[in-house]
RNA sequence: GGAGAGGUGGCCGAGUUGGCUGAAGGCGUACGCCUGCUAAGCGUAUGAGGGGCGUUGAGCUUCUCCGAGGGUUCGAAUCCCUCCCUCUCCGCCA
């Protein structure tokens, strides 16, 4: 959501950053209804307040046991008046909101303008890659342990069924990726894998994406597409004070999205399933500390991936591949050696205070004064399925086996090879 | 799932024979004063949102909001209906 002072005093900057972002942008729609709404809010409230002046004055004669019933029949009439009104009015505050949820949040300054993904900007690689073997696909390393035929006969095409070692690697590397954002600081959650209709607004997926979202029939819950949903959410409607700012958690979900319109080698193996695992950061921070607190969370990240031991790289991306909601965003990605592409493990993001503005989540200055909208951010620490791909590919031996990274051994226990 | 109770400002908590109650009181917080045996006392201020005029980080004014929506009424936090949520007891269950 944007400012409707915003919208409506520099509705060509709006336009643009929708244009920038290949995003609708019902401007023209939304500068109508804000006309007309102002001038039904004038007429409506002149008239109420003759209303309110002519009931206290009925009040004051009835005490004084007097004939009131002039006066009580104006402000029936005056009662009509507002009625018509009020009706027109509650209809085009609806279309107003309404429209206002499809506007895009518009790109920070730093994002480079592009049409799409070529467009983005690669700040850096890291990580070294072996050149000297073939690294076959982790789908031939896994072989059987990924049984994409047994969830294909339990759930559907693109669902994932892991065996053996490769489900205790996922359950390993949840494990470790957990303690590492506890020992960064940030308050652990568990929270509900379903959301309400209200929190997919608050963070942006619906209306754009909700084709997109996993629904429950019967009472209107979505399975949540990511840990950001109910972790942003957990402050909605909130006005946290200053000296609790900032707010930093992290906690695990699996994440259910249809993925509509994904195709071909995209989908193979563990690179795009319906439902995923991940462990999430969200971020919530004093709007101007928000620049500075994306950084960190991006090196936070990057140090997993050196943990890891994998190669990874990082890109800004340009406004054509920023998703709806976000105002920044940092991809990162780590090399698969058996595919030789990069596969985003991460994505981390600075919303300003377009989440906070749909739902109401803002913060008390700790001086007193007016609550203000805070700003989120959030990003995957990291999200499973391709960290495993990349892992299995990264420590796959022509003699066979798969050498985890040191930090990993530490919570194989030893165990993982025994399978 | 059944029965009962309840949802009021940052928090707690009054107010339901409808009418200066946007809301007593308390806590918390901010500023000021006083005092100095360890922290207290006194004073003042302190909900949110929208619109208009004005300013551009002054203000003035008005409307709305007492879980949400609808209804009754000249007028509703107070009456009626629907829904949501919380708590207690019972049932069921990993």
């Amino acid at each position: 959501m944007l400012d409707r002072n915003l919208l409506r005093n520099n509705p060509q900057a709006v336009r643009t950053a929708a244009g920038n972002k290949g995003e609708p942008c019902p401007i023209d729609r939304w500068t109508e209804l804000d006309a007309r709404r102002r001038s039904l809010l004038e007429q409506v409230e002149s008239l109420r307040r003759k209303r309110n002046e002519l009931s206290s004055m009925v009040s004051a004669m009835k005490k004084k046991g007097q004939d009131a019933g002039e006066l009580i029949r104006e402000s029936r009439k005056t009662g009509e008046a507002i009625g018509v009104l009020e009706k027109e009015l509650a209809g085009v505050d609806a279309e107003m909101r309404e429209v206002e949820l499809w506007f895009p949040n518009l790109p920070d300054p730093d994002v480079p303008v592009g049409v799409d993904d070529s467009h983005n900007k690669i700040l850096r690689i890291r990580g070294n890659v072996r050149t000297d073997i073939r690294v076959p696909p982790h789908w031939e390393i896994l072989g059987g342990l990924l049984d994409t035929d047994a969830a294909g006969t339990i759930t559907g095409a693109n669902f994932v069924l892991l065996r053996g070692w490769a489900a205790r690697l996922q359950r390993i590397l949840i494990d470790w990726m957990m303690d590492f954002n506890s020992a960064a600081g940030m308050e652990e959650i568990w929270m509900p894998f379903l959301a309400c209709r209200q929190s997919m607004i608050t963070t942006g997926q619906i209306p754009k994406l909700e084709e997109d979202m996993y629904h429950v029939d019967g009472n209107d819950l979505f399975l949540v597409p990511t840990g950001e949903v109910p972790l942003t959410n957990l402050y909605r409607n909130t006005i946290i004070p200053e000296k609790n700012l900032p707010i930093s958690l992290f906690g695990y979900s699996p994440c259910f999205r249809k993925e509509a319109g994904s195709y071909g080698k995209e989908t193979r193996g563990l690179n795009r399933v319906h439902q995923f695992e991940k462990v999430e950061m969200v971020r919530i921070v004093k709007p101007e500390e928000s620049g500075e607190a994306h950084e960190k969370m991006v090196a936070h990240v990057e140090k997993m991936l050196e943990l890891l031991e994998l190669r990874w790289r990082v890109s800004l991306l340009s406004t054509g591949d920023l998703s709806f909601a976000a105002a920044k965003c940092y991809d990162l990605e780590v090399w698969s050696e058996g595919q030789e592409r990069w596969l985003e493990v991460s994505s981390v993001s600075n919303f300003h205070d377009f989440q906070a503005r749909r739902g109401m989540i803002r913060y008390r200055p700790a001086g007193g004064g007016k609550p203000r909208f805070v700003h989120t951010l959030n990003g995957s620490a990291l999200a499973l399925p391709r960290i495993i791909a990349a892992l299995v590919e990264r420590g796959w031996t022509p003699e066979g086996e798969i050498k985890l990274p040191p930090v990993l051994l530490n919570y194989a226990k030893g165990n993982l090879a025994a399978d």
